[in-house]
DNA sequence: CTCCAGGTATTTT
DNA sequence: AAAATACATGGA
């Protein structure tokens, strides 16, 4: 079965941009990626979908390649790779701004068409950012595999495995010393573990975060959490909840960046960051993201 | 061997 | 309130 999203604005998003992202050079156990396409599996209400994606001049396509989903899963498939490639947004504003900008200004044509590739899963973008924190990429993109592979579940297809990020509860009852026997530190098992109960109890949700009136209080509802600081909160507001204003402040990839075009005079020069991001307010997270991208 | 990684919580000035 | 430190371990 075959299904199609639209893309609102074709001359202003390369997927070829959103592959090379995805494709960057790191391990991502979440999808494979083959050519021009995209493979990434789901389990919504105990079905298990596998689903690939590639592109036309002006939608995306999907097939289903394992079985045919219920409308609820394929609203939710729909509506998950909507926000994966951030397709409903306009980077015109953000285009404009960044010609306005010595330093930035070849950004637009360098990277045309690239859209922020967000994390639409919060547990996942949380529990990410969590594993992530003070290691090299890596590193942190094994841990992740070791986190799924042994808490996650999986999808078999054409003799590979397609893996599914752990429901909450899985994480919850984990013992600590499992997770520990991961590699991961003791600190990071415990916050993961507290975030998986704090999820299966319902006390955590993207419900109950975009419930709250705005994005100031989004930060600081996730920043009392244990093992949630200002760069993990940022990083997953703005990779998860579509948050543009966000800047994972203290983020090594970020810091460097600004450093290598000048913009810093050193890691602690908050002065001048925020000075530089005055200039795109409002689309902060993608002038982050923009970064990231030259760093390679 | 040293230094740094898409940091945070805790302890010590 | 600001600064130092422990955490874990791979990669360069």
């Amino acid at each position: 079965m075959t299904t199609t999203i639209p893309i609102p604005q074709p001359e202003l998003f390369s997927w070829t941009e959103c592959l090379w992202f995805l494709n960057r050079g790191f391990d991502d156990c979440m999808y494979k990626i083959s050519g021009n396409t995209v493979r990434r599996a789901f389990e919504i209400e105990s079905e298990k979908i596998l689903v690939e994606i590639s592109h036309t001049g002006n939608e995306l396509i999907l097939d289903y390649l394992t079985v045919e989903p219920s409308p609820k899963p394929a609203a939710y498939i729909h509506k998950f790779i909507t926000d994966w490639f951030d397709l409903d947004t306009d980077l015109t504003p953000f285009y404009r701004l960044l010609a306005n900008h010595q330093a930035v200004a070849n950004m637009h044509p360098q990277y045309h068409g690239l859209h922020l590739v967000a994390m639409p899963d919060l547990f996942e973008a949380i529990a990410w950012g969590i594993v992530g924190q003070q290691i090299n990429l890596t590193f942190a993109y094994k841990l992740k595999r070791r986190l799924v592979e042994k808490y996650g579940t999986s999808l078999q297809f054409e003799n590979e495995a397609y893996y599914i990020f752990p429901k909450p509860e899985a994480i919850a009852n984990a013992n600590p010393a499992d997770l520990r026997d991961l590699q991961l530190s003791g600190s990071k098992a415990a916050y993961l573990i507290n975030i998986a109960q704090n999820f299966a109890d319902g006390r955590l949700s993207r419900e109950i975060l975009l419930a709250l009136p705005d994005f100031p209080a989004r930060q600081k509802y996730l920043t009392t959490i244990k093992g949630i600081g200002t760069w993990t909160a940022n990083y997953v507001l703005m990779k998860s909840l579509s948050e543009r204003a966000c800047i994972p402040y203290g983020d090594a990839g970020l810091l460097n960046a600004l450093a290598g075009l000048n913009l810093i005079e050193n890691k602690q020069d908050k002065a001048s960051l925020d000075a530089f991001f005055e200039a795109f307010t409002g689309w902060e997270a993608y002038m982050v993201f923009y970064l990231w991208r030259s760093l390679a």
